[in-house]
DNA sequence: ATGTCCCTATGTTAGGGA
């Protein structure tokens, strides 16, 4: 059995005591972090390392940056997507590499807004990128978890207020078109394979005291490949860590595979 | 009620990003 968790932490910096309990008491084998917003240099690998996890970084100074902590060796890491952007992509957001025989990516998708406008069309390039990646790695036939921060609300079910939300990035046609695409090339959502209900969220803004209203978005997804789909059993989103002391805006979602 | 938090730098306050 193991345990992939994804959490962006909005600074693994600012976070370290939240995401240091949270690795304590939860546990996971596998984590996937986005927004550490540190370069490799600057990231707490001491700290994570007496927590019991190695680590693969993809740092960037201020913004986005992602990692891979892991309870067992890191193999063959892949820093970007390795389809590019025509001029390159200066955005640290995918890490991947193979843990306990399975290959894991911890993805921070661009946010997008204001849309229409540029940062909107470089998100949705982004997604056409993810897409051709996921249908070279299904070619592969190995089992793969695609993981993070995707800053897509799947449906309308995803989404605390509906109507207010319609024309934000996270929730246009365009943006769920393309995630619906990823899902038809073959990947398995976790969360959805498993939970019918509307209303379970994995991020809350700070403003507006919308953690205390339960005004949320699930953005947090785990895409499987058919062979860890295949060995699925539990998927979860951990509200606790949203509720502590200097919080993180998101909180963990997590699969258990056979 | 644009109500918060985190980052950086022409740095102890302001602006960008989410």
């Amino acid at each position: 059995m193991v345990r992939i968790a994804t959490f962006n932490v909005n600074s693994i910096r600012a976070r370290l005591p939240n995401v240091l309990d949270w690795l304590r008491e939860a546990g996971p084998d596998v984590v996937l972090l986005q927004e550490i917003k540190c370069q490799d240099d600057a990231f707490p690998a001491l700290e994570i390392e007496a927590a019991g996890y190695r680590a693969a970084v993809h740092g960037q100074k201020s913004y986005n940056g992602v990692a891979i902590l892991s309870k067992h060796p890191i193999t063959d890491v892949v820093r970007g997507l390795p389809e590019g952007e025509p001029e390159g992509d200066e955005q640290a957001r995918y890490i991947e590499a193979t843990v306990a025989g399975l290959r894991v990516a911890s993805l921070y998708l661009p946010n997008g807004n204001p849309a229409p406008g540029e940062k909107f069309d470089y998100k949705l390039r982004w997604m056409r990128r993810l897409v051709a990646h996921a249908h070279n790695l299904l070619a592969t036939e190995q089992p793969f978890v695609l993981a993070g921060d995707y800053n897509v609300c799947p449906t309308d079910d995803d989404v605390y207020d509906p109507a207010n939300w319609q024309d934000d990035a996270l929730c246009r046609p365009e943006s769920r078109a393309l995630f619906r695409q990823l899902c038809h090339l073959g990947l398995t959502e976790a969360f959805r394979a498993l939970h019918s209900e509307a209303g379970r969220y994995t991020f809350w803004d700070y403003q507006a005291g919308a953690w205390q209203r339960d005004n949320g978005l699930r953005i947090d997804h785990l895409l499987l490949s058919p062979q860890a789909a295949d060995r699925l059993v539990t998927c979860d989103i951990d509200k606790a860590p949203r509720g502590r002391d200097k919080a993180s805006d998101h909180t963990p979602i997590w699969v258990e595979l056979q």
